[in-house]
DNA sequence: GTCTATAGTCAGATAGAC
DNA sequence: GTCTATCTGACTATAGAC
């Protein structure tokens, strides 16, 4: 039976998911090769060899942190779009909604810094994972809007990483440019990919 | 005097130029905490700690990479853009063109997981030195578009991001659609782009 | 300028008590 | 499930010969 004493959100349950948020949070913030085992086990308050009853290795550790995250992502990602079932644009700005409602993924830095550090095995586990979870979902709106009619023919793999892009380098972007929310920089920019796509009637 | 036998490409002088080659490579491709001084020196032909003759430590021999090469963005950026006076498309075909003609930069991944492990100075001197050889260069071209009249006034710092953060991702989009080259990718985009930026007359 | 040798750290992981 | 203690290996950097 979990005690919870000073739980920091919500529930935190005990355990393994207490290991998952905190080691998360890390992993994001830093990258795997930088957070070291010893590290996340003071974030959750225990000893780094204790780590090890419940994830057989840093790597195993770091490759269920972002499976749970990217699932995460997609569930909140196919819900917004489910609530904007109209036209493109207000689907665009609901995705970018949620993203901004996360803390940024980094996934440049994963795929080019982190995973290269993986298994082949678990580095084709986790670019699966990100691809059905993100990079599908908003593939498919694009997709959708070209059989409405509503944008020109554009391919749509093409549409969705410039949209992603524009999303991740956002965390950048706003040191950059002071003093504008991210959420006016990144309507801007919808906006113009928007009008470079629709199709003028 | 240099000896050069079997030299790689071009002169590729003695000593400390090709240090910072054999550097650049390795950086570039894998990051600074994942580089050991090590794979440098065996990439040169030298023994790990002769590198300590010509650099003071690992962190220096990273900082005095970038700036070298972000100079060399910096004069490659200036460079076409002289040559393509009249107007944006042009010049960011051309730009397109040079950034292709490179190896990636990966700059997010340098902000996120490279930079936080030097000294806040040379994190400081790194920054300004991006900004500087490749953000400011761009920002110039759409800021003269704007004052030609020829795009919407969208704030020139939001579209210099939008547009780097595009060229960066082209690695990784182009290992999603298989078949279609980086300049088609890149052409296709920055049409998108234009179209939605520019003032129909 | 480049070498050998090594100091000094710190990481991930395992063994076994409780 | 969590602990202490420890192994093993890898890395940056220095000392000093040549």
């Amino acid at each position: 039976m979990p005690d919870d004493r000073n739980s920091p959100k919500q529930v935190s349950s005990g355990g393994r998911e207490r290991i998952l948020e905190q080691a998360e949070e890390l992993f994001r913030s830093r990258g795997y090769n930088t957070v070291t085992m010893r590290e996340i086990a003071d974030a959750v308050g225990i000893r780094q060899a204790s780590l090890y009853y419940h994830f057989p290795s840093k790597e195993q550790l770091f490759v269920s942190v972002n499976e749970r995250m990217f699932e995460r992502h997609r569930l909140g990602i196919e819900q917004v779009i489910g609530k904007n079932e109209e036209n493109l644009r207000s689907q665009l700005h609901a995705i970018a909604r949620w993203f901004l409602s996360q803390p940024p993924i980094h996934f440049l830095s994963m795929v080019h810094t982190d995973m290269p550090l993986l298994d082949a095995e678990n580095t084709a586990r986790l670019t699966a994972c990100s691809s059905n979870c993100i990079f599908e979902p908003i593939c498919q709106i694009f997709t959708q809007a070209q059989q409405r009619g509503e944008i020109r023919q554009v391919r749509p793999q093409l549409l969705a990483g410039f949209f992603l892009s524009v999303i991740e380098s956002l965390p950048l972007a706003s040191t950059f440019v002071d003093d504008v929310p991210k959420e006016a920089i990144v309507n801007e920019m919808i906006l113009v990919l928007w009008e470079g796509l629709r199709i003028e009637s």
